[in-house]
DNA sequence: CACATTCTCTGACTAGAGTCAGAGAATGGA
DNA sequence: TCCATTCTCTGACTCTAGTCAGAGAATGTG
């Protein structure tokens, strides 16, 4: 199996590594292109830029200078903060940009230009599920605290998911509560899937004295959906509780959410009469952890 | 589709390509690490790596004495000619490519980590498509002088297939003549197929004054078998007769090679009364091309 | 044998990519 | 208001990668 990873790794590389790299750059540095591309049409705080493409802020300006002098951009004061700038492409750097773009779109044309049709559309296929499923496996998944920006987010779109999902609606204080202390440790935990450190799942723990704990808050992103994520995160929670001592696991949940009901029970979750009076909840899961 | 091929360039080249690069490396220059690579357990002579690696002769000559001085590498005479040097490992440059080639397996299981057993086995199978039919589009095409030394190996090869395949054996001076004359422009072409310069395929014209041609020498390596290039070089081959104003081409076959003679067939070349006495002939095939 | 060619190597460059320390302005919180 | 922090920028570096010209030894060829 490494063994065709290598393999594919050195073809890849050779065919389409070459394509980007000076090529798609039509005499520009790489970083000039690559920070070019970045920018995008409605212009990007620096530090964003820094954060996104994980440059020395010293490299940056110096590259931002570089395409100001070209007159490819523009770097502005933010309005609502002194201290940020905010590069803008000018309408030079807006055609320049479109020149990359249509190069790269050429490069990637004479890739398939020699294949037959059908062989295109195996390549396509293969293509789209080697991407997919290097996607699932670029995906972290680890215990976080929920007062972090990202976890903060992942609530955020969890609840949206659930009133926009819900017919009755959903609003998270009438239900079973899962405050920030609560979901922490040692009382709980919070477990955050990010993709290229943007939160793309979760899931919370809260533990209970007698060796429970009560699962909540289970997300995944629409954009991630398809990729097995539901599951790795039940099974990261599981062992997480496992390792607290947890000894059997509840959760209710929606009877909207189909895709959930169908993985607990394919988890070895067993419906049990309701526990709790959770408003929103129409199922409730037990399972007993192996030791 | 050329969506698709950017979309995954931009996944893979993230995923696989950061792999690579520095990681691979461990803290040396991925120059002097792809050179490392390249040499080999038996060594290499300078000359070689230089074209395969196509590098400037000083760049790495500067390579190799860094390489040395590190005493990972030895380079010494070539006795068979002075003027060559070929570079050889030491037993601390094989340990060294050793712990290189541990590093690039242990990222390589990282990347199948996160996926479950069934998502593994669906990447390896998608990589190994994507793989094949990215190799078949680095395959290149063109007309060629037989006399090139690329022309000749795969003359060569084409000999050394045949007198393996024919229960009869194959001498190549008994059949039917494709001198280098006969075979260049004017008179005829050879068509050359290479993947990363080295021939892979090949097949040539014999242009009749009456606006027929004659095709000889079709070869397909076996390690290139089943990437349609088959097809491609007759296609490419009609394309040249058709240029020259051909308008009938014809061929003759030996029944062990079936997969010709079932391309030809689905090619639309039908099968015809023998018009000659090549003596490792069983089948006569003609098709009349399309003004 | 003379002469062109092949092969490797050295010297003298350039450019891109990136690091590190610190200055200076703006901001946020005690 | 003071002080720590944030953000951007400049100056002074390093390292890798790569190019170009030419020297010098060995070899092949008419």
């Amino acid at each position: 199996m490494i063994e065709q990873v290598r393999r594919f790794n050195r073809t890849v590389t050779q065919r389409i590594g070459a394509l980007d790299d000076a090529f798609l750059a039509r005499d520009r540095p790489l970083g000039q292109a690559r920070l070019l591309w970045e920018i995008g049409p409605d212009g990007s705080d620096v530090r964003y830029l820094r954060a996104r493409l994980d440059l020395d802020s010293g490299y940056l300006s110096r590259l931002l200078r570089s395409l100001e002098s070209d007159e490819l951009v523009r770097v502005e004061p933010n309005e609502a903060d002194g201290r940020v700038r905010t590069a803008r492409l000018t309408s030079r750097g807006q055609t320049e940009k479109a020149e990359l773009d249509r190069l790269s779109d050429d490069a990637a044309a004479a890739l398939v230009e020699p294949l037959s049709p059908r062989q295109r559309d195996r390549l396509m296929a293969a293509m789209a599920e080697v991407e997919r499923l290097l996607l699932a496996s670029a995906i972290e998944i680890g215990v976080c605290d929920p007062r972090d920006p990202a976890a903060r987010r992942a609530v955020q779109a969890y609840i949206a998911e659930l009133s926009y999902r819900f017919d009755d609606g959903f609003d998270p204080v009438r239900g079973i509560s899962a405050t920030d202390d609560e979901v922490s440790l040692p009382a709980g935990l919070f477990l955050l899937a990010t993709l290229y450190a943007e939160p793309v799942g979760c899931g919370v723990l809260k533990f209970h004295p007698d060796a429970s704990a009560h699962l909540k808050r289970m997300w995944v992103a629409r954009e991630v959906r398809g990729l097995g994520l539901g599951r790795r995160l039940l099974t990261e929670l599981e062992a997480q509780a496992a390792s607290h001592g947890v000894r059997t696991l509840r959760l209710e949940t929606h009877r909207a959410l189909s895709e959930a009901i169908g993985l607990y029970r394919t988890a070895g979750y067993r419906e049990v009469p309701a526990f709790n009076d959770e408003p929103y909840a129409h199922y409730w899961f037990e399972k007993t952890l192996e030791a």
